[in-house]
Order: structure tokens, then sequence, then C-alpha cells
DNA sequence: CATCCAGTTGCAAATGATTTGCAATTGGCC
DNA sequence: GGCCAATTGCAAATCATTTGCAACTGGATG
């Protein structure tokens, strides 16, 4: 339950100023959250889970566009409409998948993937270069059967 | 480059129709421009393609969503924000994957679909049922490499 | 083939997620 | 401590999509 140590606040902060960015309260709050939520969360989620006035909803979508692109956090797409993010660690490139319910939305994360050669046969099979994939499976939990 | 005989409007009509649904005069255009376009195309490309006045932009979004639930076509999501469809034979579920360029977005339709036993294992293993998946492969065409 | 009504349509306004302009504020390096 | 680029809050703008509503039209029925 314990967010994980190397994903402490110096670490994070140390990363984004790399890229000359600040290690702001608004971001130190918003990667407080993540840090507590190993689940990927909506850019409403997070602010909710901050307190009242902390940080403001645009900053927060601002502050998200922004970890992701210094490598932070990866963005997920679970289909519904809304962008959802997962702190990474460094160096790690954050690439897995999730099994997501249909009724209640839970999210569980898929370790193994399983496309590595299958990816080079449809990257070289269509001429493509740089084949990258994105895979969600999508059920009903036992908790909503 | 000819629209598949086997969706020809008067059968789009009768599968429209036995849901007791009008095959009206949008309709009808709408289902043309997707006869002639293989490729998943968006709410606001079909809009574009038709002729001006032909059809309200809400008409079109209303179509693609009642044509989806009459499983006339199926929706994908491409992960840019917008939804997509693709004419569907009758009988067929439509399942398949795209391969997609990053730079000028075509699409290449992928035929092979590899994930049967494995969505089957992440099923039982996590006691989820009538667990489905999406997949999606992006890079770059050779056009644009 | 005239009638009728559920199913449809166009148009404008409403939603919901996300982005942006701007003036005021603030990290972090000297 | 001071400076300046990076950042923030707030309000207004965008973008995809949905919806309310009154007018309209397929197509089943007589």
């Amino acid at each position: 339950m314990n967010p994980p140590r190397h994903l402490d606040l110096v670490d994070l902060g140390e990363r984004l100023r790399r890229k000359s960015h600040k290690l702001t309260g608004p971001r130190q709050s918003i990667l407080t959250v993540l840090r507590e939520n190993v689940r990927p969360l909506s850019n409403k989620q997070i602010h909710a889970a901050l307190q009242p006035g902390e940080c403001d909803l645009a900053t927060v979508y601002r502050s998200m566009r922004l970890l992701e692109e210094a490598g932070i956090v990866k963005r997920f797409d679970l289909g519904d409409g809304l962008a959802r993010y997962e702190l990474l660690r460094e160096g790690d490139d954050g690439h897995h998948h999730h099994l997501v319910c249909n009724r209640c939305a839970s999210v569980v994360e898929i370790a193994e993937c399983f496309t590595g050669e299958l990816e080079e046969r449809i990257a070289r099979r269509n001429g493509f270069q740089a084949v990258t994939h994105r895979l969600e499976f999508f059920g009903v939990c036992p908790a909503c059967q």
C-alpha cells in the first residue's frame, strides 16, 4: 500500500529539474496523489483527490501533459474518452496492458506482453517503422458477475 | 474499388427494417459513403463526404450510433479521440485490428488476430467473464519514412 | 393509394473533456 | 535578495458529441 521508495518526491523533482522544469507546489501534490494510487487516474480523479484549492483543474491538465513529455507518467486510453495516467519508474517505458471491468470500471494490470515478434512481423510485412501497439482487455470482473 | 455486392443498399435497408428502423434519405447517403470507403471513417469525414445539405452532422452522429447498435457498422477507437466506423458484412463481428501511421494517419487493416487463447487465459486467471480486447498498432508508414 | 404514427431530421443550445490567453505569482540559480 | 523563465488561477475558447423540440417522412395498414 505504501508508495514504492524509488518514486519519492526528491527523485521525481530531480527528473523534472533536468528538463528545466520546476517542482512546484501543485506538482508536488499531484505527484503525491499519483504515488498513493497505483491504478491509472484521470485528470478529474487526480483533481478530486487534492485538497480543495490546492491546484486548479487546468493546472492538473497542464501538469499531466508535461509529466508525460518528461517521461514521468504514462498515458493510457481505456476507451471511455478520458486520459488516464500512471507513474513511471525511471528507465521504465511503462509498457503493459489492462483488464477493465465493463460494469464497475475497476482495472487489473496485466503484466505479460506477448506481441513482441508479432509487432516485428507486422512492421516488416507492411513496411512500417517504429511500430508499437496498444492493447487493452475488457470484461466483467468477479464482483460484478 | 467497387463496393462489395453483399453490402448493397437493399440488403442494408433490410437489416435496418428488421429492427423497425427506416432506410431514410440521409441514412442511404451515409451508407453509400461507407460502401465507397473501406477504411474507418470519423463522423466528420462521413459528413464531409456527403453533398452539402444532404444530411446534418448531428444526424450523422445519430445514424452511426444507431447503425452500430443494429450491428451494421463497427466502431473503432484509434486513439485520437474520434470515433471511427467501418461497414460490417452480415454475420461478421468485424473483429480485426489496424496499423496506423503516426505521421499521415493512413490505416492498414491487419487481418490476423492472435490473442485467442491469450484472452481466455487472462479471463481465467483474473476471474473475469466475457473478455474481449482492443488492439491497435502504430508506426511510420513507408511513404512517411 | 390515402392515412397515420412511430421513427427521423435539422437546428440550436447543452455537455464534457481538454486547451488557451493573460496577468499575477513563484521556483531555483546567481 | 533579486531576476527571469516557468508556472498558476481564472475565465473564455475549442472540439467531439449529445439532446430538446417542433416539423417531417418512411412504410405498414386499410
